[in-house]
DNA sequence: ATGCCTTACGTTATACGTAATTATT
DNA sequence: AATAATTACGTATAACGTAAGGCAT
């Protein structure tokens, strides 16, 4: 029977147009090589090389060979990527957000659920890109500021974050207990690197900003630190890492600055993460207690 | 490396679901593809398997290899058929013609110019397919009752054929010396088989005839001698057996009844037929000249 | 008890490398 | 002389079959 290996060797020998240099890239000696392309030749019943005395071409069926014999090796190649990449798949868990709070929310979660399989994750603010890396079966969970009905998918709200200025102490509305996007429109700000679809909330609703991206955490941290340049912050920003003493954190009060986190699984993947799902649908349950809660309050 | 003879074991465990069955479809002993079946599953780095005590299961990875074996192995079959296929166009020559007379003249022409060749010949009556087999390569030379003028294509004129009809002696127009179509319309004929064109040309200038068409040319002889059936012949048919001692034959005067064969062949065969090309060149130019020479004896 | 998969072990067969041969540049 | 392909021969590796073990139906 014909082999990818004889396969291979054709291939090769095409490319060195000689047996010894072929035999020499295939780390195989001069006269295994030989035979072996004779037994291919025999057991395809084809003249696939022309014989000479002291050379061996390719005749017009061997160049046909060629054009398959490739085929086959691209198409078994491709199979083993698949193979490996959809073996990867079991062993890890990939989690898509637009943006960083949600991340490390669901980061936190899966290293405690699923402790023994590794962890994916980036960020993209495209919701495009991660609905279609949902369905491709690449995400196992994407994260998007607004819930994508589809009878394929769960979905699940289980976080809000609260967008904030944070002003230099020094700087006139310091003093202010809420502000709107529109009171800062003009500023100049600092931007963490990987902020997700927020970018996009700014650029929209602060058209007249300048915006300083810096590459890393840390030199945002010092940059900040040595100016009285504005930036963001949030909620969740300030509960995991406190108040920094030279800025004052006020919330914008426009809609946009409040979001609601949606977390997308495939009904597919529903026996694989089924701890997360379960996990999520306990912090829906709380978020929708908190925000009746919070109706109510407001009623009073 | 992986080998195309362990995607066909795989591909024949999963259609038996044991290996030993498997095993014997293949006519190894149940260890041995055991370990083969292991050694796949080691070099991709994958799990293919779901290896029970006692059972042997393709895993969602496993099904997923399948998939792609089943194309591996498909287009290696498609491999060596086109391979054998290509390989025996080398050692045929292969004919198609619209009638039967051309294909007894190219026939005796290849016999004696490729001895070495098989001869491979139908007769089509469809000129489509007789031009789509030429341009496939799949035909080396076609035969048309007209010249289909292409680029790639060389187009000889080398023979033609009158079309008579063979009425019993007693027939009362057996005396004419020519007779048209439109004369004998309603009679009843009997047709010898793979008469190719001719077929359309009757239909179309014989419509409220009959026709009775034998399967083998033998059972044709003997009907006709135990008849008075209406039949046709040609001259190349007459100047071949002869005339028959029980019928009368008579030629068609309708241009339809009278067609020059146009032998087609593709450029890129030129070096491969280049006797045939040669022999065919010197009838067409005995064909104009006896053309000529008619248009000549008309005008005298 | 029968059937299935795996591991172990001795054997065979296939494919290898070295060496020799012949021919070409 | 150097390089290239084929053939011949002894060897080594890789795959086989038989046999044995464990487990499930």
């Amino acid at each position: 029977m014909m082999e990818l290996r004889q396969l291979k060797e054709l291939l090769t020998l095409a490319q060195s147009k000689t047996v010894s240099q072929a035999a020499r890239q295939l780390f195989l000696s001069q006269p295994a090589l030989s035979r072996s392309l004779q037994r291919l030749e025999q057991e395809l019943e084809v003249d696939l090389f022309y014989h000479g005395k002291n050379k061996l071409e390719l005749t017009d069926t061997g160049e046909l060979a060629l054009t398959y014999a490739q085929q086959i090796l691209n198409l078994s190649e491709l199979m083993v990527d698949a193979l490996r990449q959809h073996q990867a798949a079991k062993f890890s868990v990939n989690l898509q957000t637009c943006a960083p709070a949600p991340l490390w929310e669901l980061t936190a979660l899966c290293s405690l659920l699923f402790p023994q399989l590794t962890q994916v994750s980036i960020i993209e603010s495209d919701p495009k890109r991660l609905m279609e890396a949902l369905h491709s079966k690449l995400a196992d969970c994407v994260v998007l500021p607004a819930p994508q009905q589809h009878p394929d998918i769960i979905c699940l709200p289980f976080l809000t974050e609260q967008l904030y200025f944070a002003l230099h102490y020094t700087h006139p509305l310091a003093h202010e207990s809420k502000l709107s996007f529109a009171q800062l429109d003009g500023a100049a700000f600092l931007l963490r690197p990987h902020i997700g679809f927020w970018q996009q909330v700014i650029d929209q609703h602060l058209p007249h900003c300048r915006f300083m991206r810096q590459q890393d955490d840390n030199s945002f941290d010092t940059i900040l630190t040595d100016s009285r340049l504005l930036s963001f912050t949030s909620d969740i920003v300030l509960q995991r890492d406190g108040q920094r003493t030279d800025r004052v954190c006020i919330p914008i009060k426009d809609r946009a600055a409040h979001v609601t986190y949606y977390a997308h699984i495939l009904r597919a993947k529903e026996k694989k993460l089924a701890p997360l799902i379960a996990s999520l649908t306990a912090k829906a349950e709380r978020l929708k207690l908190a925000q009746t809660a919070q109706r109510l309050q407001l009623l009073t």
